[in-house]
DNA sequence: CGAATAGGTTTATGCCGTACACGGCTGCGT
DNA sequence: ACGCAGCCGTGTACGGCATAAACCTATTCG
């Protein structure tokens, strides 16, 4: 998996990720053409596929002739990075209505847009998406995703948090997807197929209830969409962070003034609408299910990770 | 990166991992032995560095003598793959209480135990996790989740979904925390350093509006921890779910949740209609009766309905 | 005109996984 | 006791990989 990255000089590798000047009349090799080249392979056959010498012979010419344009093929797949998340559509950025309009739309039209281009490029999932030197393409999807998260009002390091956990799933969604095809393809067996093989094995040696009861139910038969369904519970988890804010600051604001009123509350739990007491202190949950939720909640938040998870940071990757 | 599969029988693979006697007296290479200093050496130089003939050589014997234990080096890491999820302590299934106390602190402990697991075995992200030949340990781990998950009372396909999700988002995390990591220690520059390198570049070619907005409130210099973050996120989506639905079920499964319906109301018994009261909970039932047949109904209704045709389907992968 | 330079090529090095043929050993049926 | 089969470790070999270094040739520029 290469790994390795540019040994030689760092700026040789951003020159070429934002000079990208190439005059183009020229004939015979550029970048352009050979990270072009390089996708179509990767997309083609693989990442485990793509060699230099693959792209050369796609070209017409040798393995070594890619080295005068490109210094390894760590920067290539950098390259190529950058160049299929430039086939995103960054238009409507807030275009109408109030400026901060609705993080969550926004965000899952982000997700999904990097949704479709994982399905266009499997090759996406397995490459590293290095800190150093992102290029330019990279760079601005990565500053609309911060600028839709800005829209959710949390903390400057929350939002960054946010951006992270939501690309963090939209690549383990596609990952996921694409084992399974890449098992299906490999072994000629529909996922399907398979688990209905399973089902003796399933019955016979079942020291395994738990899969055997939802086997029997039907879950893998009838699977929920791995991406929609995580997706929403992810901007669900979000969005219900966003809530507790705002109610922690209204709640502020509305005491300092005159209270009495029926308060309509939000529970801070499910986020349900209910109708509060018309008078007395305003309840935080619809229920008293939701507020042991909430306690439980609570609770378990305070167990510290039993990992040493070095503190020292960790922003990080956003494609 | 090896990509490639059991040509072989798949008989052969299945034995290895679930067969496992290996009379212990012997001598020589074994089974065991192989694995163990396969997972040391990637575990000090990560799974780039691992070949065969490191392996051998850690042992002692010749690099061929290998394939007289392990069909090749897939195999190798899908039992690797299984070895260090064995470590994991299933214990503490719902040991007290009642039957489905708080999946939630099941899950976080579950997700907690895959976290460390990951940070003492890096090479865990870069492995595939397919869904052929799942040894018994991951079987058992798999059971495990799915049992936890069983206590959100989701449907089936959701339950399946959950695990996925958390399972996804643990990898996800690691995978984020090694990259940064790593690149810490190819560089020999802290990720804190760096974005302080970087200040001159974001400020002066600062077409990034948001990104130095969030630069300069501080959030790459006291990020979130990025797995504390994202599993609250994460679970508070599921949860929320878990919510709407015995919001749901107790209001009697129709009705839009977000819509408290003004008072009067139709009997969703009898459909007969009636006058609610002036504030307060709206009532549901037209009198005591249908409430009590409703209840019988939904007490009834416990059976699960058979799935039908497969569809295509796609449970995948838990670990 | 001479020299520098950019672009493409050739050769070579040292990894990798693994196919294949071999040899020594051990145990079993005769 | 003998032969033979099977297991286990070995040696050699092949094709593929990234890439370092030297080389060859036009074009360009002083």
């Amino acid at each position: 998996m290469t790994e390795e990255s540019a040994t030689a000089e760092p700026g040789r590798t951003v020159e070429l990720l934002w000079g990208a000047k190439e005059s183009p009349g020229r004939t015979g090799l550029n970048l352009a053409g050979i990270v072009a080249a390089a996708i179509e392979v990767a997309d083609a056959e693989g990442l485990p596929a793509l060699s230099m010498r693959r792209v050369a012979e796609r070209l017409g010419f040798t393995t070594m002739s890619l080295y005068r344009h490109v210094p390894g093929k760590a920067e290539l797949i950098e390259l190529m990075r950058d160049a299929v998340v430039g086939e995103l559509d960054l238009s409507a950025p807030d275009h109408s209505d109030s400026g901060d309009v609705d993080w969550r739309t926004g965000m899952e039209a982000w997700a999904r847009a990097h949704w479709t281009l994982h399905l266009r490029h499997p090759w996406l999932v397995h490459t590293a998406g290095s800190r150093r030197l992102p290029g330019p393409n990279i760079m601005a999807d990565y500053e609309r995703a911060l600028q839709i998260a800005e829209g959710t009002g949390l903390r400057a390091s929350e939002v960054v948090a946010v951006v992270s956990l939501v690309a963090g799933f939209v690549k383990t969604a596609a990952q996921q997807v694409h084992e399974v095809r890449h098992e299906e393809r490999e072994s000629g067996v529909s996922n399907a197929q398979w688990w209905r093989g399973q089902e003796e094995l399933v019955e016979r040696m079942g020291p395994y209830p738990a899969l055997g009861r939802l086997w029997h139910a039907g879950a893998f038969d009838e699977p929920e969409d791995p991406f929609d369904f995580g997706l929403a519970r992810t901007l669900d988890g979000v969005e219900l962070l966003v809530a507790r804010r705002h109610r922690a600051e209204n709640r502020d604001e509305i005491r300092d003034v005159t209270a009495p009123q029926p308060h309509p509350g939000q529970c801070s739990v499910c986020g349900a609408e209910f109708a509060g007491p018309r008078r007395g202190r305003p309840r935080d949950y619809c229920s008293r299910a939701c507020q042991q939720r909430a306690y439980r909640q609570r609770r378990s938040a305070t167990s510290a990770s039993a990992g040493a998870a070095a503190s020292d940071s960790s922003a990080g990757n956003a494609l």
